[in-house]
DNA sequence: GCTCGAGTACTCGGATACATGCTGTCCGAGTTCGCTGGG
DNA sequence: CCCAGCGAACTCGGACAGCATGTATCCGAGTACTCGAGC
């Protein structure tokens, strides 16, 4: 099972957003502070803002801006918008094939049920931390040298 | 991000070797069982034998059985089995790229950290519960069912 | 009746296609900012 | 000096390749059971 690699990216450009602090950042400044293909990290962007975790601002000095307050955007929200709503686990009821329908087939299927207890342990963790506590675990130089960074490429 | 089905697959063989008790199954009756590509089935099959969670007997009645008792083979020892040892996330350090080393990159990434914590719930439900469990939430008709279909084909 | 050997059925392990989805790129359309020329 | 118009820079949204991984199949090799022939 992978979790694919925008979610490391989009976590970074929020975690970036939220201390640059109502800073925009275009596609092509993220690009170069974390030496990622543009195109495609747009498109991953692209897919925050259709969640409602990022507003997009276009033209010049435009960019991505955080669309809530860090404290309100969980690592769940970003990572269910880059990755889909969908479970890991996919249930496709093995157990009913091969066999004419059976009472027992009523209730749910056990191997599921077991499968998502996991799943659901692992959304809540996801959704009880926040970019905020992010911003709050970080260390201050790392902020700093970001802020730093930014200043440097846009004279 | 998912999972692979042979997941799915992997958890109902376990649980029906658990139902048979001792009596081996080979992959063309589990594919009959279940209605599934015996080919593919056996891969996956073997890799349970390659983790030590199953065992193969070759022969004429050989067939898959249970390497221990279903109360020490866990949910988390099947998915690992199947899916691989690696964690969903993977910090690639994107936080390092295009700047100079710097002193707070010494302390592990905040980012990664908070992935890890949700993944480490994760598996720990998934360790927690094991093929035992599964019997026993499961209706007792389901095994019987299972039993008499087992009985059936192999006259 | 007993023993040895051949045949059969089965699994193992690897090699090999096929399909799906993630990764990555490109283009046209629309929007905002800044500059410039005319009033 | 002010304002309108134009160009530049940027983002959006979608369409389109390339690649890695999961899915699926097949074949040769090896092993255990069964049947039958010979002693």
């Amino acid at each position: 099972m992978r979790m694919g690699e925008g979610v490391e990216w989009g976590l970074h450009c929020c975690l970036t957003l939220a201390w640059l602090d109502e800073r925009p950042v275009s596609t092509a400044k993220f690009a170069t502070l974390f030496e990622l293909p543009p195109a495609y990290l747009k498109k991953r962007l692209q897919s925050l803002v259709r969640a409602g975790i990022l507003t997009s601002a276009p033209g010049v000095n435009g960019g991505f801006l955080l669309a809530r307050s860090p404290e309100r955007i969980t690592l769940m929200d970003v990572v269910t918008a880059l990755e889909g709503p969908d479970e890991a686990f996919r249930c496709t009821e093995i157990r009913q094939r091969g066999v004419e329908p059976a009472p027992e087939f009523a209730r749910p299927c056990g191997v599921a049920t077991a499968m998502r207890r996991a799943e659901l342990a692992w959304r809540r963790e996801l959704a009880g931390q926040t970019v905020a506590d992010l911003v709050a675990t970080a260390p201050a130089e790392a902020a700093a040298r970001m802020r730093q960074r930014y200043a440097r490429l846009t004279p």
